[in-house]
DNA sequence: CGAGGTCTTGAACATATGTTCAAGCTCGGC
DNA sequence: GCCGAGCTTGAACATATGTTCAAGACCTCG
């Protein structure tokens, strides 16, 4: 077995369900593909999950996690930074990047299309502007719980239009200009 | 047969299809459920349309105008208002509603996973900008064509911010906070 | 009426896809 | 060695989907 690339392949199936789910939509990944890109039997997949739904879902949660750690600050750093580092981190280069943001967008039109999938996104969605609310709290103790969550709700707008446009293919500039107004509606005295 | 309800068939295939598009996305488009949604036989979606991919661009290019629509003014209008009405449009309650943003959101994760699509997108996608730029153009004469665009870029970046963060289900308040966010980088000295 | 074109239908076919399953493999413990 | 539990395989089945097509309905013009 060769080593530290052979792993699980419970987790190299999750894998190949993320780029197939990028690359080509929800269309692209069917059980077959999916096995064939994580170098797999047919079988294997419908032995870890039940079935399609399942293997989606279990998508659907690894992807929660990890955006969790994208407003999960720096323990060391000042609020202040903490709060401009998650700002940045999110037009960072691993974020800002194709693959990532097509799957964002077939993970947010899959939930549009169904209504579990709904949930399990709008959960993910509701910690993050709360986890966005709390840096900002932490950064600005003067301001209400309110106030955070506002200013959370007017950042994410923006954050999203970025994601979003990026994939158009807009310039890169106004994603630059972009982050700026972040910044600009958290820190607004 | 009746008047004004049955009419054309062709078109009752497109907006089959963009019915379906809008509530299950693209895996819920297919020929037979095109048809049942249009009242018409499996056979004639065919006759119309040679294959899925001619059925689905005819579609794209169906929103592309309608896209356009957005950015042309009402003629009598001042200039400033002209841009002003643009920039609410996009907000406006034909627009900000489910079906239609949910459609808009499936037809990014076409382009995504379509090379073909993805063409026609962004097609529709630079001659929105172009028309919002002109608008700001008008507007505001003293600013140079690169800095129209320019700010027609950071607009779009809110207004794609705006409408997929409303599929999200944030408040509603938000997004007016982020329609006079628009109003502002288009009128700013 | 009738010929000819267009429109419309649904069965039929080929292929794709989700799911099941019997069989084989691997590896640790006895 | 060999037993058993977990892992892995690919064939097989049922269903779904894209496409084709022969047949019929409808409509216009002569």
């Amino acid at each position: 077995m060769n080593p530290g690339e052979q792993v699980d392949r419970q987790s190299r199936i999750l894998d190949a369900v993320l780029e197939l789910l990028s690359r080509h939509g929800i269309s692209g990944v069917n059980m077959r593909a999916v096995a064939r890109e994580a170098g797999v039997a047919l079988g294997l997949v419908n032995y870890y999950y039940a079935d399609k739904p399942s293997l989606i879902r279990a998508v659907l949660n690894r992807i929660g996690e990890s955006d969790m750690r994208l407003v999960t600050p720096d323990p060391e750093a000042h609020p202040d930074e903490q709060l401009r580092e998650a700002l940045r981190r999110v037009a960072g280069p691993e974020i800002l990047t194709t693959p990532y943001l097509s799957l964002r967008l077939h993970l947010w039109a899959l939930a549009q299309a169904d209504e579990d999938f709904a949930v399990i996104n709008a959960e993910a969605f509701d910690q993050y502007l709360d986890g966005l609310a709390t840096l900002i709290g932490n950064a600005k103790p003067e301001l209400s719980r309110e106030a955070c969550k506002q200013r959370a709700d007017d950042i994410v707008v923006v954050q999203n239009g970025m994601w979003l446009t990026s994939l158009l293919g807009i310039d890169k500039a106004a994603i630059q200009r972009s982050i700026a107004r972040t910044e600009q509606i958290a820190f607004a005295d």
